[in-house]
DNA sequence: CTGAAAGCGCTAACAT
DNA sequence: ATGTTAGCGCTTTCAG
């Protein structure tokens, strides 16, 4: 049994307002034309007895569920907090509701939330890929009956739209800047080397490096706080001291901003800063930190727009032939001069944060 | 019409596996024993087809829906995505699925998210009510037949359980802290003065000052960093020149430190700062700020816990007499005392972030 | 141990 | 303009 607690049904209402239950229907979904006074007579019903209909029993008709996923590593991030904001309004102006699953970057939990939303029958799902490259996450992927769209990280072989931000060119802009501020020994560090995205930006760390015909110095083990301050003693030693440090990620900034700062480095005196996505703060610390800004809320609003856009070509124009291009959006980054990389604005640069 | 794909159907196994759809059933939920054989061609047809049972089929038989909703003013602050990530982790050890709503703090969008939760037959909710005085929420409240648990603001006359912050004892510990560095002329700025946790903190903030026979000064209009600038500015002039400063939320302790430092005006040497609610490179600016932090994960988790106990009451032990008590979490927060409150912390403390 | 059949609450032909 | 009715996919007695 495990009844939950009794909403009235429809047929109740029917009952009540001494009617059939298509007329309840019918006011309820307002389309076809229904008599004025029984339409009050069921709306009195309606109220009286606080009926909301059962959406299952809608589904099960073949209705759409009209509620979409959001499958990330985390929601904790803000990165992908903020993608959720944005889409669960987006999604709130459509009718749509928003389920979220976190994956912690775990295939075994990504296929696990795939699969959930399927059962759910969702109408389409916005995901952050753990790994880019999976095959088993294409070919699930492929099987899904619903739109798709992949949020900051592609799914090779394009088998899905994708939003992403340009990490390649946004990192070798960054890398270039640090060169023509006259750095030469720069060096990359990260952690997460296996996301597409540092993967991605380290690329283009390398690029740039190479074009001016620089030796690229990329540290790829950067776990903590411990770890990077390791990797930023060693590179302070000896004849080919560091002149500039590019981080990759954002608690890698911090942490190497904290080491820098409590070994006394003048930062850019001594070893400029430069990091990848922007944070709170980044702009009112001393020196300001200079970085390079995702364009986050565009990020997640154009992965929304697209997804509901396939979503109500589906049920419009019922499949374009098979015109489904496999859009794959790159967002344009941009370099935000602070202090820390040797630019010095004018005081009006506030922090902004992502 | 407006099928949604055709997603392979019970019978359609039963078919497949030469079998009666009440033997598929029974495979799926694994309940009551089948004949091995039976069972592997059972499972060989489910996996042919790729079936996976349709939920709303389920909840219409009358099984729960196995989803929860969260109500939050907004998913992209830190605060409450924290909260959410507790929270869908530990859905997901109940093989439960979440729903997060946002409200803005707006009542309009707090009922209508309700609603649109029962709509959807979810077990249960969590909430962080916009105004905790509400009559129509308190009432809106009392219709809802599942369990549900207020978030980081009580719901009035305690309609449903709750789990909070001691907002009141952390801003009036917080002010002892800085009486007893021995400042006088302490000032106290925010924002949003319309929200419980704000007007607690006020509270004690203004309880601590009465104690210690000291004048409160307490600006509520701060909105943004000029208007946070300008209340300083004013605060610095004359001769009842403030002491020390004490902010009750996030942004407010942002902008104040920001234009204290634009200022150049020594922390806290000249004017001492308190935040409340810790962030991420509060430990890292100079001076580290010193802040009231609140149990975040701690108020996820009870409250997710909570909710389930909750949940599995009332399919277990179906409604306890009458002893669903109401109950009322209080958390303690903690001072993490830093160097702009006058303290002096050896440097071994690192930035905490919330 | 397995299957036939009756609905859960709703919508949509099809009648009237 | 409104009512009757047949399922949607699943679980669950109740028989075999």
């Amino acid at each position: 049994m495990t009844k939950q607690g009794k909403h009235p049904t429809l047929r109740e209402v029917a009952k009540c307002a001494e009617v059939g239950t298509t007329t309840v229907s019918r006011v309820i979904n307002g389309v076809e034309y229904v008599e004025p006074w029984t339409k009050a007579r069921v709306e009195r019903a309606i109220k009286e007895l606080g009926y909301l209909p059962n959406i299952a029993a809608r589904v099960l008709k073949g209705h759409k569920t009209r509620t979409i996923g959001l499958v990330v590593p985390s929601i904790a991030d803000p990165f992908f907090s903020s993608c959720a904001e944005v889409l669960q309004g987006i999604a709130r102006q459509h009718g749509f509701l928003l389920i979220v699953l976190t994956t912690q970057n775990e295939r075994e939990m990504e296929r696990e939330a795939i699969n959930t939303l399927t059962q759910h029958r969702v109408d389409g799902f916005v995901i952050a890929p753990a790994d880019a490259e999976s095959d088993e996450l294409r070919s699930l992927l492929m099987r899904v009956t619903v739109p798709v769209v992949a949020l900051d990280r592609p799914v090779a072989g394009a088998v899905v739209p994708s939003v992403v931000a340009d990490n390649f060119v946004g990192a070798k802009h960054a890398t270039r800047h640090l060169i023509a501020h006259g750095y030469k020994r720069i060096a990359c560090l990260t952690g997460e080397i296996g996301l597409y995205t540092i993967r991605e930006r380290a690329r283009g760390y390398q690029a740039a490096m190479a074009a001016a015909g620089l030796k690229a110095v990329l540290s790829t083990a950067i776990c903590d706080y411990a770890s990077c301050d390791a990797a930023i003693a060693k590179m302070l030693k000896g004849p080919d001291q560091v002149q500039a440090i590019f981080t990759l990620k954002n608690s890698v900034t911090v942490d190497a901003f904290e080491a820098l700062q409590r070994r006394s480095v003048p930062i850019p005196g001594k070893v400029a800063l430069l990091g990848y996505d922007d944070f709170q703060l980044a702009g009112t610390v001393r020196p300001a930190i200079t970085v390079v800004q995702q364009p986050i809320e565009e990020l997640g609003k154009t992965a929304a727009e697209l997804l509901f856009r396939h979503l109500k070509g589906a049920s419009a124009a019922a499949m374009p032939a098979k015109a489904r291009t496999r859009q794959q959006v790159l967002l344009k980054t941009s370099l935000i001069p602070r202090a820390s990389c040797g630019c010095r604005p004018d005081p009006s640069s506030r922090g902004s944060s992502s």
